[in-house]
DNA sequence: GTACCTACCTAACGTTTGTTAGGTTGGCGG
DNA sequence: CCGCCAACCTAACAAACGTTAGGTAGGTAC
């Protein structure tokens, strides 16, 4: 159910997407939700709180499997493969709060801020070991460059195409590190 | 009256934005918008297409006064700067379609796709033309990398803060080109 | 003055929405 | 076998939605 809830989320956005819909896509009736859910916008909490959940412990996986790494940006293109999985491979849960969260009401949206900002918190941390001489007050810049990066991939990353999510978190990695002009820098100095 | 449902459409998206709303914020009546549009979609599909126009012009206008440019860096930043204009000085219409464009339902979407393939094929010929030495088949993926930092801006810069806009669209073609970690290589090179 | 047009209004229409009160089912515990 | 509870249904509710038919005020053309 909230499954399917989320997928109509990322197809619809908040307001177009009915409790009849939701209901009729599981087998139930409208009523029936609110057997489980005390009310539409209670449902909503807690599609877009699991989508942040979902990245919060992919992120701590990597944390743990990526411990005894030495370099630094090998730990950040894992992290940037686990967003990206978060985003493709668990559900449509993340899909759903990336692309929907600000298609929800302000009051429903202020009850996930506070966990939203703690993942963002990790990612700054995480930024500012692999990135140590980066001006402070510019890191949270360079996180939302590569938040935008990351998230817009949802609306047009196919994970049937040619490039692999592996690939494509690799990409992402060093045209954030050293640019989209990285191969012209290369020539000129060699 | 379009300003005012692009205002809206920027804050709520489509399905939550009411024609009553609309009315409302210009001091008329709902049913009197029908007497200049045909229904609600054709009003959004004029403030859709507007958003993009906006876009179109600055690019236009960036290309003609940058005739004459030899370095490409500065065409691109540039451009850049065009679009983040676009974005933040000429009312809703630009913000309204990036934020709302994909809460927007099908049938509306299909008659804005063409202008929108419009803009991003100039933005990949000017790729093309900036980066000569760029793999064609991943120009378009280093296009949807910009894109994606430009249009997340909406989400947290503020016109009246420390940043101004030259200077985003400084730090963003900086970003894009030589990657945030420009300082440590120059470091490590010195 | 008459005709006409644009810009609005009023008042309702049918539909859909979130939500609720009350009833029905099936399975489990004792 | 009885009671209970979770899971679901039916049927309706008020509110809000996009939309429409018909009417009104004011300005312009001739």
């Amino acid at each position: 159910m909230l499954d399917a809830a989320a997928e109509r989320l990322v197809a619809q956005g908040y307001t177009a997407t009915t409790l009849r819909e939701i209901a009729a896509d599981i087998g139930i009736k409208a009523g029936s939700i609110y057997h489980h859910f005390e009310s539409k916008e209670d449902l909503f909490i807690e599609v877009f709180s699991r989508g942040i959940e979902v990245m919060v412990d992919a992120f701590g996986d990597v944390d743990t499997a990526m411990n005894g790494c030495d370099r630094e940006s090998d730990r950040l293109e894992a992290h940037v493969r686990a967003h990206l999985g978060a985003l493709f491979e668990h559900g449509s849960f993340t899909a759903a709060h990336v692309t929907a969260f600000f298609t929800a009401p302000e009051e429903l949206r202020s009850a996930i801020v506070p966990l939203r900002d703690d993942y963002e918190h990790r990612w700054n941390a995480l930024l500012a070991d692999v990135l140590p001489e980066l001006d402070s007050a510019r890191l949270p810049i360079a996180r939302l460059f590569l938040f935008g990066a990351m998230n817009t991939t949802i609306e047009w990353f196919d994970l049937s195409g040619d490039l692999s999510l592996d690939g494509l978190a690799n990409l992402i990695t060093v045209q954030f590190l050293e640019g989209v002009d990285v191969l012209n820098l290369q020539r000129s100095t060699r």
